[in-house]
DNA sequence: TATAAATGACTGACCAGTCAGTTATAAGGA
DNA sequence: TCCTTATAACTGACTGGTCAGTCATTTATA
């Protein structure tokens, strides 16, 4: 029919990649249409085939930001084991992605000063917090109820977990002299786990 | 002598309090002179008699950015308390402080994402995470050497403590529903302190 | 050869920074 | 008390540069 191949998953790709390097070297507002055709080896019309906007871009990066999170995480919640060794898997699981994600913290810290006044921005977060508090909560719920856990709040504990991903995530990037990513996230957790089973 | 009395620095004090509200409204790039100007009752040409640029601007609120931080939370570092009751009343003044702070939260984050591209944010962050460092380390150091905490790396501790309070915060930006800052901070930082007395 | 895909010069909006002109007032004099 | 004057403080129209988005034209290939 067409005297030509669908190329527009590619071309998708191809952008979302170049935008992402350029959104990440420059920031939002600095980066240039563009500098994103050149990046992609297109021109700026080509972009606009694809992209209706420049902040169809950047909607779509944000879309793709928390996708393939916690992908196998899931998993881990579902196997037989006492939740302090699901806990202390979920870290590993969450340091051995690091390395794909350090890539991408200049993009969601960029997104955080967009969280404040853009509603798409706040719910995309959002929806990831949730995401990650149903999944860990009833891990650590399931702890106390097996009493390997002292009673507490398992809601709470939760969040002093996340806290302390993210918050150490962001010490690195304030001094990454000081902070040892994954030996640092790992003695946060390691601390947290004896406060629990204190 | 001078006709007139010198107001500079009435005049920068009022520009700097009506950029810090545009620039959260805004972000550092959307944010124009001239709502700034307005915002202060001054004309854009006033601004250029106070500050050579807009960039000079966002410097100017930097370098506040972590002036008054940690001003009397130094006292309490050398009153004659366990090291636990220390680390404790740290938080408690961490936590008062909170309510100044969370409308420079947007600007916090907006520095976030010139983080990684501009070395000028880059040193202030690093410089406020070693004044965090120095402060709170030797009162854990003192724990430790006291037989107060168990044997460990006070340094890890540190780390672990300002990520719960960084983290903590972040999470509560993410999804204020599922936060409350005082509430959760509290409750991590005793999880973090039972397990340094386990 | 039909048409999908790609191009890049162009346009209009936007805005940081400038500067020639205006306003306000402290000080001195009548 | 009321001018006068020197000058500090302020103003806002204007300029030059930038860039998102468009579209008439060109290129590639089924």
């Amino acid at each position: 029919m067409s005297p030509k191949p669908d190329v527009s998953e590619e071309r998708i790709e191809q952008i979302t990649e170049a935008a992402t390097k350029v959104f990440a070297e420059q920031g939002f507002d600095k980066a240039r249409m563009d500098d994103i055709a050149s990046e992609a080896n297109l021109s700026k019309g080509t972009l606009y085939l694809y992209f209706k906007s420049k902040d169809a871009i950047i909607t779509h990066l944000l879309d793709r930001l928390f996708e393939r999170e916690f992908a196998d995480l899931r998993t881990l919640a579902t196997t037989d084991r006492p939740a302090s060794e699901k806990v202390i898997l979920f870290t590993d699981a969450i340091i051995a992605d690091l390395q794909n994600w350090t890539r991408l913290i200049p993009i969601m810290y960029e997104f955080l000063g967009r969280l404040f006044r853009q509603s798409v921005v706040q719910q995309a977060f959002k929806k990831y917090m949730r995401y990650y508090l149903d999944m860990i909560t009833p891990i650590i719920q399931e702890g106390i109820d097996a009493g390997e856990f002292h009673a507490t709040d398992a809601n709470a504990v939760s969040i002093a977990l996340g806290a302390l991903f993210e918050g150490t995530i962001l010490l690195w990037v304030y001094d990454k002299e000081s902070v040892d990513l994954q030996k640092h996230i790992r003695a946060g957790v390691e601390l947290l786990m004896k406060g629990l089973q204190a």
